[in-house]
Order: structure tokens, then sequence, then C-alpha cells
DNA sequence: CTGGGCTAGTGTATCGATACACCAATTCCG
DNA sequence: CGGAATTGGTGTATCGATACACTAGCCCAG
């Protein structure tokens, strides 16, 4: 019951506590083998296993890493969350998991729980568009890396990233869309207020415009706001699809902000006996498993997801171990374009 | 960026650590306000926040609770995981996440790096069957909280648990369909090594033994293992239903160990050309979110997940901080079928 | 035979917060 | 008015691991 401490090994294998520490930190070379074996039998019969506590107060090293997400409850999210973990504890790294349902409030208060626990790097899962409630957690030596973060660099705010060109995500959709023949494409948002939703609008703004489409602000819908968890992602789909169906002019097809978004299209489609894809083209972007295998499988842009959640662990991991003042580092990974069923050529006025 | 300790702070408001010390621990009582006013001023000036190293390993209180889940990939244990965080971080507790993959090598890594972080409470989002490489830790501290544990309770482990009826889960599903007419009822489920699911499948028989319908082996479907990660979920709901739906005499019905695996068999279904729910009636537990909105809505027992997160951090945060001897508790809580478009009456030999 | 260099260790201050044991000054009460 | 009790604090050993500074003992060169 009593935990065991380095001086029971000590005790135990007959040397000093500086022995035992030598040999767990790698200065075994400076003991005779026979000590050696002594010291790692001691270790074994008690179990001992060092406390990060103590380690970390003196050494100022902490085997933790932050991730704060959106919400683990999207799959997206949870399927990122997963690979994060699987990186970091290759690495002797353990994850400290945070659900910011995109707060600001939520997110600073997790963030300096975070530094008070000893964490020094945080991976963000998703960006709000601004940052600057962490800035000071920043001044003071925490470290993040954050996903979704190249688009913008406005600010001063110094944080790696890593991520895909969400801009083109939505640039590939939208010509997609085009070559199918839909010239009325409705886009289903939730509130702006994270970078990557901005860029995907944008995306889909940008290449409008460079078809000569005129872009009618009636086919965006965009939630102001007010929805948690991932619950409501699929319900604000829903709402999206029930407002642009609903239209005088209704789109032909519609890009959703991310593939739970698009699953509400789905059902807010079903409910007013609009088929997919005869009667309507859906699009997602993130590609979670879901997608491949829903009974309408759906077009969407896939996420280099793991590869992400890797390369994010170790940049953290870097920034931790190794150079702590150099410059920040952008990464964008290529997505791509997957064609499934969802998506139709254009038929004419549907049927409604 | 160098820390500030709350040494620091006792030198700016010119009183000693202990005045500090005492304001932080709720012996506020003894000082006057003034004095109370001028250490409030100082920690605020200087954004100070104690070290929880420090402070664990004077009182080896620590602010982490471990979470363990097969996969966090996995809707079900995202939502799961996204609620025990939710509840864990309003009573000041973090979370600390691990997928184990249903490898109970990994379970035990995991749950000693736990150990060594000075964590002493860890919550199992599902259990495996068997528990013992957990023992030791049990022997010097830890506390557990299981998902699913209740049910069985053969061995003498010690831990607490709250969940649902899984017999009774499947046996309300048994029920339902044997109530719609179908007799041929198959199951798709993985590897049976975690209790869930062997009572699931218990469920199942017991039910159609308590209905005099002769238990044909060729209908249950059972994966042998190396499923890891939730997209062999939908992967293995695929096989089941490619192998099931090939049998001479195919089920109508089709119970899936959970809704990810029900997907699954609606995609094997459909690459078959056989119906949902014309052809055949398909059923899940879990109720995740996609459940409700999928094209066919799905069939499915619904878990109280948010109930059973936050009554799992009750206990292990009342483990932790009060009585570390009392007996194991073992809650159950009511889950319910939840009859959706999925599944329907038998109409007599398919077509498919 | 002396001393420089090496091997195989050891002693101990330190990280930051806690809480017990103290104490000085004031207040209270008979 | 004197001793007890209370108020409002403070001093410091301690948690467990680390790593710098140190040294006893030995070998060998000059």
């Amino acid at each position: 019951m009593a935990k065991t401490t380095i001086a029971d090994v000590a005790r135990l294998a007959d040397v000093s506590v500086s022995s035992v520490s030598n040999l767990l930190n790698g200065r075994s070379q400076r003991m005779r083998p026979a000590t050696r074996k002594r010291i790692q039998d001691a270790i074994e019969t008690l179990g001992y296993s060092p406390s990060f506590a103590a380690r970390q107060l003196k050494t100022g090293y902490s085997p933790f890493i932050g991730l704060i997400v959106p919400s683990v409850a999207d799959p997206f999210f949870g399927s990122f969350a997963r690979y994060v973990e699987e990186a970091a504890s290759e690495k002797g790294y353990q994850v400290l998991l945070g659900n910011s349902e995109r707060d600001s409030e939520r997110e600073r208060n997790y963030a300096e729980m975070l530094w008070s626990s000893g964490v020094r790097g945080i991976i963000f899962g998703s960006s709000l568009v601004k940052f600057n409630h962490l800035e000071h957690l920043y001044q003071e030596g925490m470290h993040f890396v954050s996903f979704y973060r190249s688009a913008h660099s406005g600010d001063q705010f110094i944080a790696d990233s890593i991520g895909v060109d969400n801009i083109q995500a939505t640039r590939l959709l939208t010509k997609h869309l085009l070559a199918l023949g839909h010239r009325r494409i409705g886009f289903v948002s939730g509130p702006t207020d994270m970078i990557c939703r901005l860029d995907r609008l944008e995306g889909y703004y940008k290449t409008l415009e460079e078809s000569d489409i005129s872009i009618d602000q009636q086919l965006v819908w965009e939630d102001a706001g007010g929805d948690t968890g991932s619950t409501s992602f699929i319900e604000l789909g829903k709402q999206g699809a029930h407002y642009l169906l609903s239209l005088p002019e209704p789109p032909s097809a519609i890009i959703a902000i991310n593939d739970m978004h698009a699953f509400g299209v789905y059902a807010g489609a079903r409910d007013l006996g609009v088929n997919v894809p005869d009667d309507l083209s859906v699009a997602g972007v993130d590609d979670i498993m879901l997608s491949a295998v829903s009974v309408t499988p759906l077009t969407t842009i896939k996420q280099p997801i793991r590869d992400i959640a890797r390369l994010s662990v170790e940049r953290i991991i870097d920034r931790l171990e190794n150079d702590r003042g150099q410059e920040p580092v952008h990464l964008m990974l290529p997505s791509t374009l997957i064609v499934r069923e969802s998506t139709a050529r254009y038929r004419g006025r549907s049927a409604g």
C-alpha cells in the first residue's frame, strides 16, 4: 500500500540513492555490472517505479501533453484523440484530454489547469479564430501546436501548426459539384468562430467567383451559435437542410462544413422527402469512418488525420525537449477528394 | 517565463509562505481580511497558480483520473469520454486518456504509467473478462471503477462498477424481434473477450431458449480477434453480415453487438442487395448519435451514458477522497429499447 | 615512492507546497 | 489586575528524485 521509494530500493540493493538515480538516468557506466544487477533486482522485487511528481518538481520535466478538442464525442476528434494518444504513448508521454465545446472561456480555464499541472505543451484539435485568451500562457513558456492554424497568420501569436488546406478542401468539393452540372450550391455551416470554418467557407466563395457564378447569400446557412457537443452537429445540419430546401429556389447540391453536418443534411432531406443523390447532392469534409459505410456513402474530403496527429505530437515533443526558441513551424498536408454515392449529376429542377 | 512560486507571492504580499498556503487551503479564517486581500492581490498580479507536482509530492493528492477505453475513435466511447471529462472538470479533476485497443498488455502498461504519475483512480470504459493483470496495482492502492462490470462477480478483484444490464439489453432486442415474427435471428459479435459482450450474447441465448427456439450456432458470427480501433467494428459487422446472409438459410433479422457493428451489417446487406428493413431487420446496442439520423434509423438499446459517466466520476472521487476501505459498489442503470425503422415485421422468406 | 588520473561510487542541497508546532500580541473574565 | 484564551500569524521539516560536487581506493608512469 505504501509507495516504494528510491530509498527503499537503495536499502535493499545496499547502495546509495545516488547510485539508483544514476542507473535510472542512464549514467549506468558509472558502476560495476554486479552493482547494476543488484539495483535492477531490487527494483524488480519491489516493483518500484519513480514518482513523476517528484521528478517533475526537481527537473521541470513533465510526461504529459494536453489535448484540447471541441468534443471527443465528435467522431472526427475522437479519431484524432486516439491517434494523438497512440503517438504520445509511443514516446513515453501521456495525454490529458479536454473538451472546449468551442468556448474560449473553457479553453482558457483548461489551459491554465494544464499549466498548473506542469504541462508545457498543448495540442489544439481545432482553433478558435481568436487566440489571445492564451497569450499569457505562451508568455510564460507554454508551447502550442494547432491543427488548422496555418491558413491565417494575422496575429503575432506563435504556435506551430499542422493542418490541411481548408480553402483547398471546399474548393475541390465546389469544383466537383460544378463539374457535375450544379449551379445552385448551398453551404451549411455551424458558427464560423473557428479558423477551419472560415477557410472552408472562403474556398466555397472563391471557387464560385472564379467560375463566374454569382454568390447567393441565401444559400449559405450559418448557425448563429449555441451549438455544443456533437449531438447538435447533426441537428444543425438538419436545420440547415430544412432551411435551404424550403427556399423558393432550393439548391441542387449542399456542401456541409463537415461530415457530421452532412449526415444532418441527409436527415433533413429525408424529412422533406428529398432523395440523396437523385434530388440533392451532398458533400462533407473529414471522411469520418461512417462516411464510407453509411447507406448512401458520402462524398467528402479525406483528411490525413493520423499523420496530422503524429506530426502534432512530434512537434510538441520537439518543442518540449529541444529547441525552445525557434521560429514557428507550419506544415500543410494534402487533402483528397473522395467521390462516393452522395453526389450525382445535375438533373434539372428536382421534383422536390 | 520563470515559474512564480508561493514564495514570490509571500514576498509581494509581505507575509510568510505559511499564510499564503493557509489561504490556499481554506484556512483563511486565520487572518485579517486586510491580509487576505493583500495575498489575493499578490496572487492576482503575479498570475500565480500552485504547482500540482509539489502539492502532490507533499500531500499525495493527485488531481488526475485515468480513463481507459478500447478506443475513443469509437463514437460510443468518444461520448463516454466527453461526459467523463465534463464531470471530472466540474469537480476539479483532469482526465488522462488511454486507449487499450482491448489489449490487456497495453492496459497494464497504461495503468502502471498512471500509477507512476500519481494517479490513484482509473475508470474503465469497458472491461476485459480477466482483470488479474491489474491486481498488483489494486494491492498497492489503486482504485478502479468499471463500466459494465457488475454482471459477473466471479473473481475477488474489487472494483466499483456502474453499468447497464447487458443481458437485459439483448433480451429486449430479441423479444422485440420475436414479437415481430422473426424466428431465425442472427448475432454478430466481435471477440467475446469483454464482459459486456459475453453478457449480450447470453441475453440472446437465454431469450431464445425461453421462447423454445432452438439455438443455431451457425447464426452466431463471432470474430476470432485481431480487431483494433473502431474502423474494424464496421468492417467486422460487414463481414458478419456477408457470412450470415450467405447461409443456406439466412436469418431474417440480425442483432449486432453494438451500433457500429450494426452499421457494418447495413453495409454488408447493401453489398448483397438485401434491403433493410424489408428483407432484413437490424438492431444494435448503444444508441450512438448517428443511429437516430442514419438513413435507416437504427433500432437499438439506449444506454444512459451521461449518467454512467457522471456516476463513475463521482464514485472514483469518493474513493479517492473519502472512504478507502468500504465494500465495492455495484450500480445498475436501466437501459431502454428504442424502436426505429431498421426493424420490421417478418414477411416470410426474403427474395434476397 | 609520489602524484595524476581513473573507477565506482556517495552526500546533500534543491525543486514548491504543506501543515504541524510554535509564538507574540491582544482580549476576556473573574 | 493577572492569567487564560484567542487571534493572527510564522518557522521549518518533509514529500521523492535529481545531479553536482566530492572522494576513497587503485593503478601506473616517471
